[in-house]
DNA sequence: AACTGTCCCTGCAAGC
DNA sequence: TGCTTGCAGGGACAGT
């Protein structure tokens, strides 16, 4: 599932294979893929446009248009942006897509994809982003993007209750890191997903905030984490290999990679799954 | 202000 | 074999 090191991998095949492109047509097949703005504003908000970058907060794609616009892409749960030239059989769920300009006589396609259709595609006046957006203005700092550190993160938990997990999830607090990473991070930091979060040490919130940045560089440089689902593919449709990487995600009952003696356990938080060590993690 | 539970949606796997 | 059920999960939203 896309978390910030797989928006991140497809924010730079954005800037390397979209940036600086023209949108000649853009056609828009399922509405509610655009349901923030509407079919007409994304369609009229893009023709003719071209990126002139390609930025990322959190899990937010965020690209402002040389008409002034900006555009923004999230692909929540099993959104992907893929770019494939002009011709290509599109897969199913496929519900923009942008024609591209030639580069190297290449015509490419940009498309957007999206099976369960929590994602969303918007083409907006930056004047209005408060509106149109107001969750932006919420996101917490971005770990990679802005500076992040114990400081940074000890005033971020400040005056917060309840389970760390639940408190890195939340997006006001931490932008960026979502089901995955908060298990991976809270294995590398020895901490258990249930501890309060006004318990925690100032010299344990010194580490976490290491790791978090640590965990989500490492899963950049391997583009990112792609399960047994492949949901998340990068933008030449290519998988991540951080999965690879994983110590306790993904792999309730299997022996602890930190141990080598306790089975991961696997617990429903909130609706979601997550994976600890009962030994390595207090 | 901050926390909790619910909902959105589809594909897939497990169970009957 | 073919149905039903449950699970996967980001984040907005309503309710407390």
């Amino acid at each position: 599932m896309p978390e910030l090191p797989e928006v991140e991998t497809v924010r730079r095949g954005i800037e390397a294979r979209v940036v600086g492109r023209k949108i000649l047509k853009v056609e828009v097949g399922r509405e509610r893929s655009v349901r923030r703005v509407g079919r007409d504003a994304v369609i009229h908000g893009m023709t003719g446009a071209t990126l002139v970058n390609a930025r990322r907060r959190g899990k937010y794609l965020l690209s402002d248009l040389d008409t002034g616009d900006a555009l923004m892409i999230h692909l929540r749960m099993s959104g992907r942006v893929l770019v494939e030239p002009q011709g290509t059989p599109r897969p199913p769920h496929t519900h923009v897509v942008c024609y591209l300009d030639a580069c190297n006589g290449q015509n490419d396609e940009m498309w957007f994809v999206d099976p369960r259709t929590f994602g969303e595609v918007v083409v907006y006046d930056p004047r209005d982003e408060s509106a149109v957006l107001p969750e932006l203005s919420r996101l917490g700092p971005d770990p990679i993007v802005d500076g992040f550190n114990g400081d940074v993160l000890a005033r971020q938990f400040h005056g917060r209750r309840g389970a760390i997990k639940q408190v890195l999830l939340n997006q006001h607090v931490v932008a960026g890191i979502g089901n995955i990473y908060a298990d991976e991070i809270l294995h590398r930091v020895r901490v258990r997903w249930d501890r309060p979060v006004d318990s925690l040490s100032r010299r344990t919130v010194n580490a976490m905030a290491d790791c978090i940045v640590a965990i989500l560089r490492e899963a950049i440089e391997s583009g990112g984490s792609t399960l047994d689902d492949t949901q998340y593919v990068d933008i030449e449709g290519k998988v991540g290999s951080f999965q690879e990487m994983h110590r306790v995600y993904g792999r309730e009952g299997l022996p602890c990679l930190t141990c080598g003696k306790t089975s991961i356990r696997r617990v429903m938080v909130a609706g979601r799954s997550t994976c600890f060590c009962p030994r390595c993690q207090k």
